[in-house]
DNA sequence: AAACTGACTTCTC
DNA sequence: GGAGAAGCCAGTT
């Protein structure tokens, strides 16, 4: 059900539907997650769930475009997959929303 | 079960 | 625009 137990599972589902060469922010994951400002309990899931294949939480970065954690080798290869995902970078860890932003079309 | 922690977000100065 | 503080949600201990 829509409860805390799925919210996890929804997070994990919502990142694998992110299209490649886009990013998520984690306000808008936790809110289609069904939790609008959740968005600290997305990046705990990320951080205690280390699965790349089940949960690509290397497309989820924060409300400004700006690379967080990663428990998968560290933020500099979260930017490196993401660039070569063809994200565009308006800095080195600061991506382009404008363009790069993950928009449900 | 309660308390603390944490890969966030937003407001104010 | 940058720095600091408060708030919010779920997970872990």
């Amino acid at each position: 059900m829509d409860i805390t137990q799925n919210f996890s599972q929804k997070v994990k589902s919502l990142a694998k539907q992110i299209p490649k060469g886009k990013v998520a922010t984690y306000g808008q994951i936790a809110k289609l997650a069904g939790s609008p400002g959740a968005s600290r309990a997305v990046g705990i899931i990320m951080s205690k769930n280390n699965s790349p294949e089940t949960m690509p939480c290397h497309r989820v970065v924060s409300s400004i475009g700006k690379l967080t954690g990663y428990a998968f080798g560290g933020i500099e290869k979260k930017k490196e997959l993401l660039k070569n995902e063809g994200v565009t970078f308006k800095t080195d860890l600061l991506i382009d929303l404008q363009k790069s932003l993950w928009q449900f079309r």
